[in-house]
DNA sequence: GTTCAAACATACATTTATGCATGTATAATG
DNA sequence: CATTATACATGCATAAATGTATGTTTGAAC
């Protein structure tokens, strides 16, 4: 046995996709460490060696699914685009169609939102995940705040509130699609509701 | 023991009382029968009198949440209101405070939309779950089309692409409340979002 | 080329909830 | 008022997952 260090990481990353997987087709509590173990190819025992418990990776999952989508987002605020609000419809779309392509992350927030509670020992986490959100969600009022300053925001409404209602809306739709992935057409209806809500909020020009 | 035939009902509503605050508190699968039987002031021997066994306790909270508030909204159908989608604006903004005051009701939503997972012995009520939004979806949906026919809604969208959004907006309100009943002040900002959304999309008049 | 520890596999002991079987007191029924 | 079925309580057997202890192989370091 005693692999190379490669492929020790490797055993480690087999282990959390498996993990992911599982735990979104049957739910964290349902999930055993056996099962994980044997669809990765490996026994307990490896699992045991690379973490302390199911609880660790769960949270080893939960750390590793976050930053990309914040780095991609603070990517985007860099770029000067003449109608911020229209940018930000553009990557509210962006976001729900890349979840058709990426079976990962889709997995992932299937299993954040919709396959664990976070109650007993996952309690700690629920911390983390609002702080998450919080920050994800401050990034969405740097565009508004930034169209306001242009003096493109076509709206009476406060940016606060205006954060919170696109923030509601985004949440709403990820729910209805990563509830039901095949039967809601998100390639289609994402930029039809997105373009509809923000048309609607008379914060697109022309 | 061999109590009365009303008490044994008491027990029966003691046991799904307890259960959906337990279950909302713990998770489902977190929550043990014992558990569930002291906290009602039983064993679990009345438990398995009373059910089969958890799942179909489960399913019994299931059954008797919905219908109250189908119900609700056909009586708020039947209304003949001058402006359809200010009605609709207004019930949901009801359907929102109305969480804030019953307590059993806002346990059982965070117990079927946070709190459980619809695989393994739950996965056949997954589907009456959707076919009970699916439902109440149509009841929104006959909202919109009234309005149409009577010349008051003030936009292009089609009636299925405007309930799919207001559906999704609702949901994603939803979730955020539940998601943090304490930090999410409901009663201030339910009327607000839901206002200044249905204004945004041109529904309401004035 | 030994030695050692990493990277697992294997085996076992413990826990914990469940399902059921059985016990029991009493309300309802005649 | 005797009987019976109801409405539970109690006890046990089982299973399943977990945690851990121990065994085994082999890359790596000297």
């Amino acid at each position: 046995m005693r692999r190379t260090k490669e492929e020790s990481e490797k055993t480690r990353e087999d282990l959390l996709n498996t993990a992911v997987r599982i735990f979104s087709e049957k739910g964290v509590a349902r999930s055993t460490l056996d099962e994980i173990a044997k669809a990765a190819n490996v026994t307990r025992g490896a699992v045991y060696w690379h973490f302390e418990n199911k609880t660790q990776i769960f949270l080893a999952l939960h750390e590793r699914l976050h930053r990309p989508f914040i780095d991609m987002i603070l990517e985007d605020l860099e770029k000067d685009h003449p109608e911020p609000m229209m940018q930000l419809r553009d990557l509210c779309i962006q976001i729900m169609l890349d979840l058709e392509k990426d079976e990962q992350k889709r997995q992932a927030l299937i299993l954040f939102f919709m396959k664990c509670d976070y109650s007993g020992d996952l309690a700690p986490y629920k911390d983390k995940h609002r702080e998450k959100k919080a920050e994800s969600m401050r990034l969405f009022k740097r565009y508004i705040e930034k169209a306001k300053k242009a003096g493109k925001l076509n709206t009476q409404a406060d940016p606060e509130l205006l954060t919170q209602c696109i923030s509601c809306f985004m949440k709403g739709i990820l729910f209805e699609y990563l509830d039901n992935p095949e039967g809601f057409d998100i390639e289609n209806k994402a930029p039809k509701l997105l373009t509809l809500f923000f048309s609607s909020l008379g914060l697109e020009k022309g």
